[in-house]
DNA sequence: TTAATAATGTTATATTATTACATAGTGTTA
DNA sequence: TAACACTATGTAATAATATAACATTATTAA
């Protein structure tokens, strides 16, 4: 099962309910969705989720313990991942932009420390929250 | 009690006991610490942790779930955060660097979002965990 | 076909964080 | 001073997030 697609049966069917999802789901969100296709408990989503952020098909919002499907083919494996969160609503952007990530990808740490990884969360009020 | 000085008694022993520590401290870690102090129940470490963040006097680590003190004068109340995370010795510094922080802070998302507020983390393996 | 690796199922438990409600301290102003 | 708003505290209970441990099955590679 796991050649052509190079998702597990849990992997695919916890994908793929992220990435229908508009929004952010959380870990035990996830897991009473799908209690009907036969995953029962926390361990077997954990485990599906921390593959899917591992290979980067889905990324983790840290501030908010929360799951989003990549949208972006430039975060090269979760090593290179940068969010708008709207602070009212709660809506969650993934921001690709070419010359963020390489100034951050080459930002270098005076202390000497080579970074190999970055997440970057902007905060604040989303264009449609402003106008209400 | 609370003119002088502008922290609250349990505010003032979990700051003094967070900058103290050279690493960063987790929530329950610091409530065991503070037990002998009269602070017992979770509520009480996180309001003063809630507080403090608020005040920009120390800074949550979103990817561990642990607080540090913060060494930075320039982060402006917890505006722009930015931190460097060894994923070996788990050490974490606060960045302090006027250029990527004013970078980040004028950065215009494309879809016209102003941001308020930003927090980086870099991960990596440090210059001493290098050497081992 | 055997062995290594990856994935699954299951129970229990650990860790992190909040709700709710009662009480006490502090600062302001009438 | 007394009345009030506001901030902080104390306490018990519980919610939400995440992992440990162990048995079993599926997939891949030698
Ligand atoms: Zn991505
Ligand atoms: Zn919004
Ligand atoms: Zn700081
Ligand atoms: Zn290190």
């Amino acid at each position: 099962m796991y050649k052509e697609n190079n998702l597990s049966k849990n992997q695919q069917i916890i994908f793929d309910l992220i990435n229908k999802s508009s929004e952010p789901l959380k870990a035990y969100t996830i897991l009473f969705s799908v209690q009907k296709k036969g995953i029962k408990a926390p361990p077997q989503v954990y485990r599906a989720l921390d593959k899917l952020v591992e290979t980067g098909k889905i990324h983790k919002i840290e501030s908010k313990n929360a799951f989003v499907a990549c949208r972006n083919s430039d975060c090269e494996i979760s090593k290179a991942t940068a969010f708008s969160i709207c602070e009212s609503c709660e809506t969650v952007d993934e921001i690709s932009d070419m010359k963020l990530s390489k100034y951050l990808s080459d930002f270098n740490h005076k202390k000497g420390m080579k970074f190999k990884r970055f997440n970057l969360e902007f905060f604040g009020i989303c264009k449609k929250c402003k106008k209400d």
